[in-house]
RNA sequence: GGACUUGUAGCUCAGUUGGUUAGAGCGUUGCAUUGACAUUGCAAAGGUCAGAGGUUCGAAUCCUCUCAAGUCCACCA
């Protein structure tokens, strides 16, 4: 045996023995009890970063635990098509290419993403072996195979027969940039400083952030009890605006606040979701005047037939800002205001809030857009009783009453996502039913080709439409057929796709289905969910919610979040600061049970982490002292059982050490306490067996056949940790009807009467 | 504005039904090298467990308040 311990002459060989061996799938015994943890997929063209390395080192802990207690272990890995995400990546590189996704029909589109995201899946998979991941390989599943697709159909039909889904006109969180909307919880709020500015309007004064949108205000709002405006409430006034004189009538609701502002507030229910409200309640018209590229759209004031009438400043004003971004309009408009005595004055401190995009940063516009939801308080109330039934735990300091709390508060889920890479909403109109439906095409040379369906029909045959097909508008009132496959000749499918979490959402039964009726028997519902904190609310309570209404039972009944991992002075690891570990690095570096160690070692549910390279060499060191204590153990020459009075002593206190040991780490791993456990075994290890066992044995008073014995269980108790060190050693060390250590079973209390 | 979490050695953190002298990694200091290991061993320094009060025979641990740090949530035009 070579002196140190060289950590890349062995893991690839090691890995590869495991792999032979099929030591990954599980046991066929038939009294085997099972233990499943479902993976969370990475996304699929996501290199790994340090953030996998964790989840991948807790979950294989757990794994190789139970796998060596005998249970009929399953690590189902995978790989999430992450829908936006990895639009956006790939759009990214077509612009590096100086081309646009609107330069591909959709089905193209999809083709493209699919063979950039096939190339990237198998370096992802190769680098989860490398951290020494024991993952039945044989189960892998991806959200997008034709298997996991046809049962996220199914369970929407499903949804939809429990009268779960409906489609209806919202504001939505649209981000103009990424061209899709949003569910509230990808909306990120950012406190900014925007001008609040007075603006002249008629007898009233009224604030805004968003001159912009008063174009298309619909009716002027106050409280009951405002004294000031009191009188007011149901009068009409004609409006001196910057297109001529508009008429709007002054409207009462509680929800108004006197104190805010002027007491006064125009209503805009097209771009605001506080006006959407207002305006649900008070039936006035939702009138949009930003489309959703995020520019101006005056085409109503342009194209009315009154439009040659009026005054020559407000036709030219209104083509002016017909098409301008957002931003822009809003300076020029203030300066109209300006010009024509409107403007009364601007507050240029006013804080507040607005929802950005949680990708790309862009100021997110509530647009109106149907779309679908899914209806949420039957379910987050099945998923509430669970919780306080405690048919499923939440191991992270805090996170069962964040949980608790999403859960009470949750507004319905709008799954449907303006992109294509993704699952089709199975969603079908018929075109004789909903003549003013429109279609889009968004390639360039097709951009022309709009309209309405009817005149399509003429022109093109079904078939050419359905191809080409990129964007279907339906409005909110069509009617339409929920079916996974096409009701007839005249429909056209929805062109929306599920939300990307809709399907991760059900991964933990649709994997297993998809396997099998006897995986889905057996191994459901499964036992972990390990993931990271961040994504609770995202993906664990939407498992929870998708879980328990279609399959009736809780998915999982533990869950165990990770905290993130960050730098040594504690800082978030991005690419930008430098600071980022690649786990590939390190394990080229010090090897992966160096790796896995400095990850989980004294590290607790739901707290972050800080890990250096200090750390992981220290750790290093310790793979190094388990190898030389093999060392210490092969130049032993075999020596008998313990001969005298001194040595039977000795060995009887050394057993039952190592017995209270097994007893402690038992516990701490039953109890999902993977840190605690590491800590246990390394100060174990190395300052009693190495420091004291070993040394004992020196002076004679342990006999060999007990330290070896000893040794072989540390291996067993260590094997979880630092497998590839643990089991290059068994290999070394084993006797001739011992085989892998991967397989050996977990030590029991050794009786020493 | 709400909610949650954290404050333990120079640094990074463990310490879960409250129980002798509060632990580890890294760092620091001294000594040790032909017999497993210098990726090592032995020894040492370093803590009023944020502060104050309370419960208890006993508190880092439970309760209250104060101070500090962080995270999440929230439509105020």
């Amino acid at each position: 045996m070579e002196k140190t311990y060289n950590a890349q002459a062995f893991e690839t060989r090691i890995y590869k023995l495991w792999e032979n061996a099929n030591a990954f799938t599980p046991s066929s015994e038939k009294d085997a009890k099972p233990f499943t943890i479902i993976m969370p997929p990475p996304n699929a063209n996501d290199p790994l970063h340090i953030g996998h390395a964790m989840f991948l080192t807790v979950e294989d802990i757990f794994i190789r635990y139970h796998r060596m207690k005998g249970d009929a272990t399953l690590w189902l890995p995978g790989a999430d098509h992450a829908g936006i995400e990895t639009q956006f990546v790939f759009e990214k590189k077509l612009k590096k290419e100086g081309k646009s996704r609107f330069d591909f029909d959709r089905h193209t589109l999809f083709q493209m993403i699919w063979t950039y995201v096939q190339e990237n899946k198998d370096i992802a998979v190769n680098q989860m072996k490398a951290i020494g991941a024991s993952a039945d390989w044989s189960r892998f599943c991806f959200t997008l195979d034709p298997k996991i697709v046809t049962l996220v159909l199914q369970n929407f039909m499903r949804l939809h027969e429990k009268g779960l889904i409906y489609r209806d006109l919202r504001l939505i969180n649209y981000c103009t940039k990424c061209g899709t909307g949003y569910s509230e919880l990808e909306a990120k709020h950012e406190e900014r400083i925007d001008p609040f500015i007075y603006i002249r309007y008629g007898p009233f004064t009224i604030g805004t952030v968003r001159p912009e949108t008063k174009f298309r205000d619909t009716a002027l709002a106050v409280h009951a009890h405002d004294p000031r405006y009191k009188d007011h409430i149901g009068k009409t006034y004609e409006i001196q605006g910057l297109l001529g004189p508009i008429r709007m009538t002054v409207i009462s609701d509680p929800d108004v606040d006197p104190a805010f502002g002027t007491g006064i507030m125009k209503v805009t229910p097209a771009h605001d979701p506080h006006d959407f409200e207002l305006g649900k309640r008070y039936k006035l018209p939702i009138t949009p005047i930003i489309d959703f590229s995020g520019r101006m759209d005056f085409s109503w004031y342009i194209n009315d037939p009154s439009f040659s009438t009026k005054l020559k400043k407000y036709q030219e004003r209104a083509k002016q800002y017909h098409g301008m971004p957002v931003a822009k309009a809003r300076a020029l408009i203030i300066e109209h205001l300006k010009e024509d005595g409107l403007l009364e004055k601007i507050d240029t401190s006013y804080k507040h809030t607005v929802a950005t995009c949680y990708r790309c940063g862009n100021v997110l516009e509530p647009l109106p857009l149907p779309q679908f939801f899914l209806k949420v308080s039957p379910l987050t109330k099945k998923v509430i009783h669970h919780i306080k039934e405690k048919k499923v735990r939440i191991h992270g300091p805090g996170y069962d009453k964040i949980l608790l709390h999403w859960l009470k508060n949750l507004k319905d889920w709008n799954i449907s996502r303006q992109i294509v890479w993704g699952i089709r909403i199975p969603a079908w109109y018929s075109v004789r039913d909903n003549p003013t439906m429109r279609v889009t095409f968004l390639t360039k040379e097709d951009a022309l080709i709009s309209g309405e369906i009817k005149d399509l029909l003429q022109t093109y045959s079904l078939n050419e439409i359905r191809t080409g097909l990129q964007t279907l508008s339906a409005p909110v009132s069509a009617s339409y057929v929920v079916s996974d496959t096409s009701p007839g000749e005249d429909y056209l499918q929805e062109t929306d796709t599920f939300d990307t979490w809709f399907s991760s959402g059900q991964w933990p039964f649709i994997t297993l289905q998809s396997l099998g009726i006897n995986d889905y028997e057996r191994f459901y519902p499964t036992q972990i969910m390990e993931t990271a904190y961040d994504i609770l609310i995202f993906w664990v309570m939407r498992m929870l919610m998708l879980g328990i209404e279609l399959t009736g039972t809780v998915p999982f009944s533990d869950v165990y979040l990770h905290g993130l991992v960050r730098d040594e002075k504690g800082q978030k690891m991005s690419k930008s600061k430098g600071n980022v570990i690649n786990p590939m690095d390190v394990i080229e570096k010090y090897g992966a049970d160096a790796l896995r160690m400095a990850l989980v070692m004294s590290t607790t549910a739901g707290k972050d982490s800080n890990t250096g390279e200090d750390k992981i060499r220290g750790m290093r060191n310790f793979t190094n002292k388990i190898w030389n204590a093999a060392r210490y153990i092969a130049m032993q020459s075999q020596q008998p059982t313990a001969n005298n009075q001194l040595q039977k002593k000795g060995d009887k206190i050394f057993q039952k050490h190592v017995n209270a040991i097994i007893k402690t780490m038992t516990k701490q791993l039953d109890a999902l306490r993977p840190g605690l456990a590491a800590e246990t075994v390394y100060q174990e290890f190395w300052y009693y067996f190495c420091d004291v066992a070993i040394e004992e044995h020196k002076k004679g008073t342990i006999s060999f056949p007990a330290l070896l014995n000893g040794f072989k269980t540390f291996l067993k108790l260590l094997h979880p940790f630092v497998p590839f060190v643990t089991e290059g050693i068994w290999q070394e060390l084993k006797d001739k009807n011992e085989s892998l250590l991967i397989t050996a079973s977990w030590p029991k209390i050794a009786n020493n009467t």
